[in-house]
RNA sequence: GGGCGGUUAACUCAGCGGCUAGAGUGCCGGCCUUACAAGCCGGGAGCCGAAGGUUCGAAUCCUUCACCGCCCACCA
């Protein structure tokens, strides 16, 4: 029967994916209804950039997203996955910003109000591409309910909280040391600052006594903020520096600066004399606190010397710095020099040298919402997959600070307060105020937006309609699980924590799943800079949607990198293909039998009435489906991925439908049809089974079936039938596994012609086995290339010019050409013997401990008797064989 | 300085107290067998990083060490 011409010989994705995905869409299968029945199932989105585009890291993220999405639809509960994008304030700006530049033009040039025009005119001529990507990935999002982190309900919601916080004063505003970038011109929060390591150099800078005093010689690495000094530091109990207080001499301005005693400096670093630079150093900025000191700036926003500075004023902080040295080293001032390896705060963005910076900005108090964020993981509220991240998600939680929430810059929810002119008071407001509420006076606004992260961090209720009590909220809060890279666990994860459990009374998630990175073959992190970039679109391009997936289904366990390369996709490219041509080849069989009945899905017998086959197929696939959804609702990937392919290519194509092709092709045709309908059957549950991963393929597939009228994307996934367990089809299988696998061997070993027909013998330890050989003969001949398969009378030899393979259900001999070389033969069963002998011997010592005996599980000690069991039976057969053959080669030839 | 990972076949990894340690890719040999040559069949390949320890039993648990990688960090 030649396969439908309609039925390609390869599954065509390039053409069916966008088909069968704008199918899905218009048919409104992602839509989640907060009316319908179901346990809810909520997944939100970890929000791109809306000015981003897909790379290896969202596409993994979105299918591991789309896996547990499409899983629970299946499974029938009331499944929301909820999409949206991130204003990504700095990044977007930006990118604006680049643009502008490119035009010739700025965005000081501009101002603000048309500047944030041109940024959302950006936004909706150019962002949002990342949506069509994730829809190419077969992300099963409910792109109805699509939200942006500026939306005006998403605003609202940020507004809200903000207000909210700061009456409980949770929010303040006031005058620190932050992390600022000359460059991006923005205050940053301490986790977007990120350590290098330098080689840099340590400077002994003297400073002259004052009043008669002594000298000190202070060490620096940033001669350029001594301007800003204000005191010297020496630890309170050091002996080398006199007792009482005395005063030194600022090098270069000669301002006196008090020494201080305390104990943060450490005796052993450098001189054991700090410099006190309040304004641009946090430590040095404690240390002023407590000791009243003045704070002096000497280095500005961009990074340039202030007139404090004095003859240094308007240079640039690192010029200044070799001007500094190589004049105090004029001076005589400056005692040495050492190389010193120490870690330098850069921008994460630009990777700018971080300056600390005195000024005023806006923080959120994070101590009381850090430790119920730890609280609700400590007690099992939300789980964190896999559980080792607990540790460091601890560490954090529980040594965070204040979190500095300004940016200044204009993209973004802009802060929501007002100074008030002629009164001074600070108002924060949820409408927007004409005049001063107290006084009637001219109000300011507060230029600065919001970190970015502000907003993602109501997302989880945000995008469910949060201020509003609406039913979304009510059905789909707390979200079922948040699936996000490690990365951006303490960015992220841990905002939506904190505000979550602080807005809403309860954890916006209770398992997140944490997944590997993704890497380069070779393990590197991708980026532009070393070209090793791959192309997530382009991949889909060559391989397909389906055969990406799996590939990165396939490979996120617990690691924590996920290296990607083409040759593994290629690879899973073969396996949609094997499973499309087993489909092809199992539709051209049903589609007879669905005509018999009447254009439907035949029904397909009971397990326990088909023949040793299909029971045991059946039940491998009970066990594989069981297996599957377990491994799914672990969040092991990999397993899911692993058992389905491993089912799919070794059992279902290699066995079963080579068993079931005599049947299928043979001349009985009620037998005949009860085998489609049992294929029929089996692919139909494999396909649902591998739908989570694969959407495309099997959706597409799935469709050729007879009498099929819903999408399999809105079918039930299989429960699997308890009924279908038949360990003992499993052994008979496995037997008849060992008889063809042997011949096969054998063949090749002996190099038998591949067009010669061999007359395989087997010789059973008992007539059962005997009986099932003989029975299922027929289904095995073609497979070993053999004429006929009997099996030998009991106690009858092994024929002479026959291969022998040994089995613990006894053996199978196939004649090869001639003779087989009786040496040979026998060298070859000694080394056998010799084998079977060490596993013996081990299983027997494991027998004769009192100890395994007494302390080993029961099952893994009847294991063992089994095992010892079948040895022996290998062993005898073995040795009946050796007796034979060595009488062969001593008296023989 | 603190913490967390990794080290298993040529490569990339799985296995994480008990089957004779597995898979994919690659390699070797043979096949165009009417679902699939993007395929089929057969085969070789590993003192499970090192050393101790716990245990009846260790790739798996503990300790120490080595190398690789990541994260956090207020000795300038």
């Amino acid at each position: 029967m030649p396969p439908d011409d309609s039925f390609t010989r390869n599954f065509e994705f390039a053409e069916a994916e966008p088909r069968i995905y704008a199918d899905w869409e218009r048919e409104g299968l992602f839509r989640a209804d907060p009316e319908a029945p179901g346990d809810p199932f909520v997944i939100v989105i970890p929000p791109p950039n809306v000015t981003g585009s897909l790379h290896m890291g969202h596409a993994l993220d979105n299918t591991l997203q789309d896996i547990l999405t499409r899983y629970h639809r299946m499974k029938g509960d009331n499944t929301l996955w909820m999409p949206g994008t991130d204003h990504a304030g700095i990044a977007t700006q930006a990118v604006v910003e680049r643009a502008l530049a490119a035009e010739g033009t700025s965005r000081a040039e501009l101002g603000r109000e048309r500047f944030l025009e041109r940024v959302w005119k950006w936004k909706e001529e150019f962002g949002g591409k990342i949506i069509g990507q994730l829809k190419r990935l077969g992300s099963s999002c409910d792109w109805s309910r699509e939200r942006f982190t500026m939306d005006p309900g998403l605003s609202r919601a940020v507004r809200e909280v903000f207000c909210a916080l700061y009456e409980e004063g949770l929010i303040y505003r006031g005058d620190y040391v932050t992390n600022w970038c000359p460059r991006c011109l923005t205050a940053i929060s301490d986790i977007e600052v990120e350590h290098e390591e330098k080689d840099d150099s340590l400077y002994y800078v003297v400073y002259e006594g004052a009043g008669g005093g002594p000298s000190l010689t202070v060490a620096t690495t940033r001669p350029e903020t001594m301007f800003g000094d204000t005191a010297v530091a020496i630890h309170p109990d050091d002996g080398r520096y006199p007792p009482g207080d005395f005063k030194v001499r600022l090098p270069f301005s000669g301002r006196e600066l008090p020494v201080i005693r305390d104990p943060y400096v450490e005796r052993e670093f450098g001189t054991g004399a700090l410099k006190v630079t309040p304004a641009h150093d946090i430590n040095d900025f404690r240390l002023g606190e407590r000791h009243g000191l003045p704070s002096v700036t000497c280095i500005d926003r961009r990074g340039i010397l202030t007139d404090a500075a004095g003859p240094y004023s308007g240079m640039d902080r690192f010029e200044a710095r070799k001007k500094i040295v190589a004049d105090l080293g004029a001076s005589g001032l400056l005692a040495k020099v050492e190389p010193l390896k120490h870690a330098v705060g850069v921008c994460y963005r630009c990777k700018t040298v971080i300056e600390p910076l005195l000024s005023l900005q806006w923080f959120v108090k994070t101590g009381p919402l850090a430790s119920a964020a730890a609280r609700s993981v400590r007690d099992g509220r939300t789980k964190l997959v896999p559980q080792s991240w607990e540790r460091t998600f601890f560490e954090w939680m529980d040594n965070i600070r204040d979190w500095c929430v300004s940016r200044q810059l204009w993209w973004g929810h802009q802060i929501p307060a007002w100074y008030c002119s002629s009164c001074g008071k600070t108002h924060v407001l949820r409408e927007d105020p004409e005049a001063c509420p107290d006084c009637g006076g001219g109000l300011e606004r507060d230029p600065d937006v919001l970190d970015t992260w502000f907003s993602s961090g109501l997302w989880p209720f945000s995008t469910l309609g949060w201020p509003d009590r609406t039913p979304e909220l009510a059905r789909y809060y707390p979200t079922t699980v948040l699936v996000t890279g490690f990365d951006i666990i303490f960015f992220w994860v841990a905002r939506m924590m904190m505000m979550g459990l602080k807005v809403m009374g309860d954890v916006p998630f209770r398992t997140v799943v944490l997944h590997p990175l993704v890497r380069d073959a070779s393990g590197q992190k991708m980026s532009k800079s070393k070209g090793n970039v791959i192309d997530p679109l382009g991949v889909i391009d060559r391989y397909g949607a389906d055969a990406f997936r799996f590939a990165l289904a396939s490979q996120a366990g617990t690691a924590r990198d996920l290296k990607i390369s083409e040759d593994r996709v290629a690879g899973y490219s073969r396996f949609v293909n094997k499973l499309w041509n087993a489909a092809r080849f199992a539709m051209s069989h049903l589609a007879p039998a669905a005509g018999a009945s009447g254009g439907k899905m035949p029904q397909a017998p009971p397990a326990s009435a088909m023949p040793l086959p299909d029971r045991w197929i059946r039940s491998r696939l009970l066990t594989v489906t069981l297996e599957c959804r377990a491994a799914l609702e672990s969040f092991a990937f990999d397993r899911y991925a692993d058992l389905a392919y491993h089912f799919v290519w070794d059992e279902l194509c290699d066995w079963y439908l080579e068993l079931a092709k005599p049947v299928l092709y043979g001349d009985d045709e009620t037998a005949r049809l009860a085998a489609a309908a049992s294929l029929g059957l089996v692919l139909a549950d494999t396909l649902a089974l591998l739908h989570p991963a694969m959407p495309f393929v099997t959706e597409e597939l799935s469709a050729k079936l007879p009498g099929q009228s819903g999408r399999l994307m809105s079918s039930p996934f299989p429960a699997g039938r308890p009924e279908d367990r038949d360990p003992d089809s499993e052994r008979r299988i496995g037997i008849l596994m060992d008889v063809t696998r042997s011949v096969r061997s054998a063949r090749a070993d002996f190099r038998v012609p591949p067009g010669a027909k061999v007359k395989p013998q087997v010789s059973a330890n008992d007539p059962a086995t005997a009986a099932l050989v003989e029975e299922y003969a027929p289904l095995l001949l073609k497979l070993m290339g053999a004429e006929s398969l009997a099996a030998a009378a009991p106690g009858a030899p092994k024929p002479r010019d026959a291969c022998e393979a040994i089995h613990d259900w006894g053996a199978v001999w196939t004649p090869v050409a001639g003779e087989v070389d009786a040496a040979a033969e026998k060298a070859r069963l000694e080394k056998e013997l010799a084998a079977i002998a060490r596993d013996i011997a081990q299983a027997e010592s494991k027998l004769a401990n009192p100890g395994y005996l007494a302390k080993a599980p029961e099952d893994v000690v009847e294991e063992t008797r089994e095992r010892l069991a079948s040895f022996k039976a290998k062993r005898e057969g073995a040795e009946k064989s050796l007796r034979l053959i060595s009488g062969l080669a001593a008296g023989g030839n």
